[in-house]
DNA sequence: GTGAAAGCGCTAACAC
DNA sequence: GTGTTAGCGCTTTCAC
């Protein structure tokens, strides 16, 4: 096995009580001996137990990360940034996938609990109206457990962190009737999902404003063929002349399609969408998006935790951080 | 604090052992009592805590996962995968960014060892020939500590799995011979980079064996302008008919450049490159590139760490998984 | 079948 | 300054 405090101990002719206080850095022992056992840990390998000294001090030294999807890309900078912050304040994080499963993400946050995580951050599975059975999230309140829910809307009275999708989609709409378009479709209606119910509210909210509505064709991306069922509605004569994509992924998955219907781009259909893909600037055109302020929700998201961490009793706090709409080249004046 | 084990013996009237026996499912307890007790965890919301448990154990039941740069959208399912994988087997997975920096790898490595990890999986951050001071992974290779490099040559030695970065780019390189391209432009040379000097070595082995020599204009990707630099090359009356980037992202991003030049694709100009990038096939028209097996490497890398954990002896043993090359629409004969 | 007690490796009073 | 000792919460022999 390897070597122990005490081990350290028996060769330096000292007791363990000293040998923890210089390896902790702690005052109250004489240079001459500090000095010599802080060799001899580095001759010997000394690597110190974690787990021994989290249980005596009962300490995690743990953060747990619960995401919904682990192999979301956009997570990644997310994740980055939370490791940093977090690493710099002598913590280390504990990852755990859902893989969309609410049932693994209960199991997810007891492992975490199990593991004494400190703080959790995390990212639901569900964000739906018709709230499924949450228990644990109402446990984590109830036991007045610091976590910060992130990304979604349904927080069952916990922290939360979430970029705000609804006056983006305004903005982005806004923008389009303003260049002089008035019929705009909307591609991508699933209504039970919190998040694009927000962005189509957007949407519908500035249409209104200026007294027009919404097109909506019922195209879902999440069905196979509904790149067909656009074409179809781009061939008809009474086409729209600009659509929102309820992301980006949908935009470049309809471009080649656009290309082939022979579409000049934007002068022929402009196009909006949301997120901000690595890709969306190098599209021809590049493409008019929203972009989450990823640094900010990190801040805010830290933040909140490690108040929390402080002080478990307290109010919820709520944060919406606000989207950046990036305007690049793929709208243009309707020519008709 | 919480409930401990001790408390749930007092509240049952029996004694640790007796519940350790039936929380850790151990025979030897009568059923009523085991009944009796589980309801009292149950009803009390007893937690256990895995740090005591791991102490007696002297087990952890991590595996570390040290990652070169978190924030590189490639590694994305190969996390989840092995997060998946490594769960199922009992485990947890505790994260690491390594930020590019060779020290917080150091560091990294270290913190994993304190916290006991059971096993390691590190994505190293340097490939370099010249390699540096990598004294971390000799340390670890002496003690037979359990780890796989994953995706760099340089593995000093200890269980490694990577992709092999020659025969497709040979592939890639015939493909275009075969099509007539006699005169082929590699875009993105960085030599000390293994990865990337296998790479090149690989396109240079096919094109020799033809009686071809490579153009290298020593247009580095890393280097800003460089698209200018391309593009001033594709100008001149003797341009290359074909172009073989180190990665897709230097074909994304020159994508536009292309257009603006009316280039005609691949009439034109033909492109290869590497990485299948989730967006490559959407492009227009979409891109030939290769693609790790991801599923393959991952199945590999869990092979081989969990069979070192049971053998800390034993040779290393290197894996290298073939890149398969999809072919999509970027090619076209020459028509000089 | 069940309990007492000795650790696991480390920390932190409390003595000297 | 330095050592002694009693835990931290759990597991596991070894008796009974």
């Amino acid at each position: 096995m390897a070597v122990t405090i005490h081990d350290l101990a028996r060769m330096a002719g000292t007791s363990t009580a000293t040998i923890s206080r210089v390896l902790s850095g702690k005052r109250g022992v004489g240079a001459a001996k500090r000095e010599a056992i802080m060799r001899l840990a580095q001759e010997v390998g000394y690597t110190p137990n974690r787990i021994a000294q989290n249980l005596a001090l009962n300490k995690s030294h743990v953060i747990g990360l619960v995401a919904a999807a682990l192999d979301n890309p956009a997570y990644v900078d997310f994740f980055r940034r939370i490791h940093r912050a977090v690493h710099d304040k002598g913590y280390r994080v504990l990852i755990a996938d859902s893989e969309l499963d609410a049932e693994k993400e209960r199991q997810n946050i007891a492992t975490m609990r199990e593991h004494r995580a400190e703080g959790l951050i995390v990212f639901p599975v569900h964000d739906w109206r018709a709230a499924g059975k949450a228990e644990h999230f109402l446990h984590l309140r109830v036991q007045k457990f610091p976590v910060v829910i992130v990304g979604r809307l349904d927080d069952h009275g916990l922290d939360a962190v979430t970029s705000e999708q609804d006056e983006c989609a305004a903005t982005l709409t806004r923008h389009l009737i303003e260049l002089g378009h008035r019929d705009i479709a909307f591609v991508g209606s699933d209504p039970s999902n919190r998040c694009i119910a927000e962005r189509q509210a957007g949407v519908e909210r500035a249409l209104s404003a200026a007294g027009l509505t919404l097109r909506t064709e019922n195209i879902v991306p999440d069905q196979p063929g509904w790149v067909e069922q656009l074409e179809t509605l781009l061939r008809r004569p009474d086409r729209p002349t600009a659509v929102v994509y309820i992301n980006d992924v949908c935009a470049l998955m309809a471009h080649p399609m656009l290309l082939r219907l022979g579409l000049r781009l934007p002068a022929d259909l402009s196009q909006v969408a949301f997120d901000d893909s690595i890709w969306s600037r190098y599209l021809t055109p590049p493409l008019t998006t929203t972009a989450e302020r990823i640094e900010e929700v990190t801040a805010r998201t830290l933040e909140v935790l490690f108040a929390r961490m402080e002080d478990p009793d307290g109010p919820a706090v709520r944060h919406r951080v606000a989207q950046e709409v990036i305007f690049r080249n793929s709208t243009a004046a309707p020519h008709r």
